[in-house]
RNA sequence: GCCCCUAUCGUCUAGAGGCCUAGGACGCGGCCCUCUCAAGGCUGAAACUCGGGUUCGAAUCCCGAUAGGGGCACCA
């Protein structure tokens, strides 16, 4: 269902209105969009569609750009790079919508209507829509209306009988009736177009070949089915992309009810780029090649993906966001990182903390922490420890081990600081057999022993391994530490837990 | 209300009329490993919405019901 022929050739199109942060479903469109120009070595293009003046915002178009540029899916013509089919900015071609509208008057297609807002809000109580009263308007009744300074809309004529059919090609024929189908407004009485003609006329002019866009436009294709036929243009090639659901309500999601939903939030929250397309390759598409053992893969690149990319194979029903998954295959891009840009990954993370970071320490702390964070972000809560100036001691409370006292514990921390000062072995290891020993003396499991030891040292129930935590740490500080500990043990009056 | 789309484990999906005793992944349970937590290994529970057709044979094709989603702006 592809048509690929090389008589035109393959030219995609993202086009965001820049209204806010990129839509978590917007990124997945422009990945379909830019896997499919990947994959039959066509272009990606670009545009910005600002045709609502009272919704674009300043700083809207830089958020774009950066979310792409993030997501690594680059364009090849657009506001920022330029390309023969310029400008990419709709609001620099309002000349080329005013002149196409012009056009279809002309040709009885289109037509002028002086209702205001208000009179049609009355009118389309009962969800009956316009009446197109517009139409039985003359020449004569614009000349006379204009001159009492009424404004206008332009208006598509829709036939009012037959019916209307467009391929899609992920779900197939779509035939919709044309009474079902409103005259609509295609521009504005501000002069500017709406989306319905200012995306046909862009799409026609900068030759976009397929159209890959989300599903709530289908029930207004049928319109544009009907605006290219009328303009008597080849309708580029369509397909819909499901819509992404929110977990919790099933609905659309939606960046006011879920932050997860703008795209800055993956960088803000710890996610890698590589994780976020990875998971949405498998959002409405299936990657589908298996590994040696005959399974699916589900690790695997854009630009892999995109070698294999079929638009016809997209599932038509809606896909839920499924963040727990997503934060599992960043755990794995985490795990598999090279170390050094991993640490390079986890430097300003620690630092936005507060944190003084050296990049050789950090390098020990790396391998003891992948697979223990799957984000980024929660690098601080688990190693944080490693680079606190002002390590604050932990209270008794936490220091003692279930089922044992203060005076338990104290004694515990005592003798374990005497054997660890008293060795001559640097390695890592060179503490456990003794301090094994040391626990079995006292009636004492291996793990009470060590979690006194992991409180004191790192001031965490939940830690990297103990020891080789402590061999970076290094013995001054850990001995300190612990004597902080025992000290504010002596202090306690805490009975066994 | 009207129009449109969709329907396989909780979630994302495989399935292109017999390869289906419905496969994989995330998540969940159990076991192993183990100084905590992870990671890893093994293992378990878990789905074809319902009803009619078509066919020798239906998860797969058709119709209907139901359910979910989307759309009906001088937004895109």
């Amino acid at each position: 269902m592809v048509d690929t022929n090389a008589a035109r050739p393959v030219r995609v199109r993202f086009a965001p209105s820049p209204t806010g942060d990129l839509h978590i479903g917007g990124i997945r469109t422009a990945q379909f969009n830019w896997m499919f120009a990947r994959r039959y070595g066509g272009k990606f293009i670009l545009r910005i569609e600002d045709t609502d003046q009272k919704r674009t915002k300043e700083a809207s178009l830089n958020g774009i750009l950066e979310g792409l540029r993030w997501a690594g899916l680059n364009w090849d013509e657009g506001p920022d790079i330029g390309g023969p089919y310029g400008p990419y900015i709709q609001s620099e071609r309002i000349d080329l919508y005013q002149h196409w509208a012009v056009w279809l008057i002309d040709h009885d297609l289109a037509y002028r209507a002086y209702e205001t807002s208000e009179e049609l809000e009355s009118m389309s109580k009962g969800h009956k829509g316009y009446d197109r009263r517009g139409r039985s308007l003359t020449r004569e009744d614009w000349a006379r209306l204009d001159a009492e300074g009424r404004p206008y809309v332009v208006r598509f004529k829709v036939p009012l009988t037959g019916e209307t059919t467009f391929t899609d090609m992920v779900r197939g024929p779509i035939t919709t009736r044309n009474d079902t189908l409103q005259d609509a407004i295609i521009l504005k009485s501000d002069g500017w177009p709406t989306y319905h003609l200012a995306h046909i006329v862009d799409d026609h002019l900068m030759e976009i070949s397929h159209v890959i866009r989300a599903e709530e436009w289908i029930p207004s294709t049928p319109l544009h089915t009907l605006i290219y036929g009328a303009f008597g243009w080849e309708m580029p090639q369509i397909a819909h992309v499901p819509v992404i659901l929110a977990a919790d309500s099933g609905g659309k999601i939606s960046k006011r009810k879920h932050p997860e939903a703008a795209i800055s939030y993956f960088w803000k929250n710890g996610y890698l780029p590589e994780a976020v397309t990875n998971y949405l390759c498998n959002v409405g598409w299936n990657y589908g090649l298996t590994d040696e053992n005959g399974e699916e893969m589900q690790v695997f690149s854009k630009e892999d993906a995109a070698k294999i990319f079929d638009i016809t194979r997209v599932t038509g029903s809606g896909t839920k966001f499924d963040m727990v998954k997503l934060t599992w295959l960043n755990g794995v891009y985490i795990r598999n990182m090279d170390a050094l840009e991993l640490a390079k990954h986890l430097r300003p993370v620690l630092e936005a903390a507060g944190f003084e970071v050296n990049l050789d320490v950090l390098l020990q702390v790396v391998p003891l922490i992948r697979e223990r964070i799957k984000t980024l972000n929660e690098i601080v809560e688990t190693a944080g420890f490693f680079f606190a100036e002002d390590f604050t001691t932990p209270s008794a409370d936490a220091l003692i081990p279930k089922k044992m006292n203060a005076a338990q514990t104290a004694e515990a921390l005592q003798r374990a600081r005497a054997i660890m000062a008293a060795l001559t072995d640097a390695s890592p290891h060179a503490a456990e057999e003794p301090l094994r020993v040391l626990a079995e003396e006292m009636g004492l499991k291996p793990g009470q022993l060590f979690g006194a030891i992991r409180v004191a040292v790192t001031g965490q129930a939940v830690s990297p391994p103990l020891f080789e935590s402590i061999a970076i740490i290094g013995e001054t500080t850990t001995l300190a530490r612990m004597d902080r500990a025992i000290e504010a043990l002596s202090e306690s009056s805490v009975e066994t837990r």
